[in-house]
DNA sequence: GCTCAATTCAAACGAACGTTTGAATTCATC
DNA sequence: GATGAATTCAAACGTTCGTTTGAATTGAGC
């Protein structure tokens, strides 16, 4: 989380573990499955979370389709659940999650992208049923937007110190922010779907200047 | 962009540019002052151009508040001249900016900062004339998402791969994607605020499960 | 064309990197 | 408590790191 993955070394770990240095070769075989190792850890029972919250929620909506909120709190409660694991890392594990999505390694690309890929399709499924108006291709932009935000929120709570002047003591506050982001993004997904036919401001933004 | 500041090597800076590795440190002082020139370089005409068009739009507006969209279109054309600017690093210096973010050194977290405070403010006052019933507090809130979601979404072209299955041909077009952000952006700003005493499906969120 | 400051250059500095090796140690099993 | 596999360990592998040094080169002003 500090340094990013090619500027840790073995060395830090190793120390800060109070193991010996080869130890990583022996049982992980490389640096790289370390990281991928340490990713599955949490990544997986979190997404798993994800995928087991939806579904209780489409079961309880006996069959009708699920409210963005309630399809957002799906996604936002498990991470929540593992900001708050001070025991399990916290919110270090959120910022490291952080900047491996803004890693383009490939093989980091690739292992977080077989990582979502099932999550991703059960979302998108979801949202597809909750927001029936809205077209297949404009729900995908709209889904990684909200993925991007919600990784942002959670692993870049530095940047309220770029934003925020008047209240940085309450930065700390997870759930109060995702309170805050969850109907923000909900209004943005409900959004009227119309970027090509519309006459009025939104349309000639990008025209002039 | 590709390694990171930290595992970016400046013998891999200097042979690309076919120019002695000591010259960094006569010219710059160390690398740590390179990575801010290279930063500043782009970054500071970028905001500046922002406060200008924001300004521009005030102006021709005669008194009269500007509407959401128009506000993000100052922050978001300028970005995507940038983008656009092949010969200027294109969005080679977007994703940078991107990973730098999300890195907390404090070198790097203080020099953001200071580059951001000043357009933060301005734009921050336009977005409460704009939007008079939304308390100060949630519009940090907002301002923060917005500006998460534009760095995440200019940066992170590559989360499109994790994402969207079915179009991967068309995520090279950044001006159809901030077509698409604006709007979503715009609706939650506007979004009714009223985290603590609505009764309806999205205050109970993040008490259960 | 000489002078002197500005710049470029090759070389070296000590330190840290991921990985490998082979011996020492631990541990379960008989 | 001897046996053999599993694990731990210190040491070393070759490579690369940011920075410094002092000599060589460049270029403007007289």
């Amino acid at each position: 989380m500090e340094h990013g993955f090619e500027a840790t070394s073995l060395r830090l770990i190793t120390t800060a573990a109070g193991v010996n240095l080869a130890a990583v070769n022996y049982h992980f075989g490389s640096k790289e499955e370390l990281f991928q190792a340490v990713l599955t850890r949490r990544l997986d029972p979190m997404n798993h979370d994800r995928m087991q919250l939806l579904s209780a929620y489409e079961i309880a909506a006996a069959g009708k389709p699920l409210t963005c909120e309630k399809i957002l709190a799906a996604m936002f409660i498990p991470a929540l659940k593992l900001a708050r694991d001070h025991e399990q890392g916290g919110k270090n594990f959120l910022r490291l999650l952080g900047r491996a999505y803004a890693d383009p390694a490939p093989f980091i690309r690739e292992f977080l992208s077989n990582q979502y890929r099932e999550m991703i399709a059960r979302f998108r499924s979801a949202f597809s049923r909750a927001l029936p108006h809205i077209p297949r291709e404009e729900l995908s932009w709209r889904l990684h937007f909200v993925m991007g935000a919600l990784s942002y929120t959670l692993a870049g709570a530095d940047m309220l110190k770029i934003i925020s002047q008047p209240h940085p003591e309450e930065a700390t506050n997870d759930e109060l922010l995702l309170k805050r982001l969850a109907p923000f993004l909900a209004a943005g997904l409900r959004s009227p779907s119309a970027p090509s036919s519309v006459e009025d401001d939104g349309n000639h933004l990008f025209q002039e200047a």
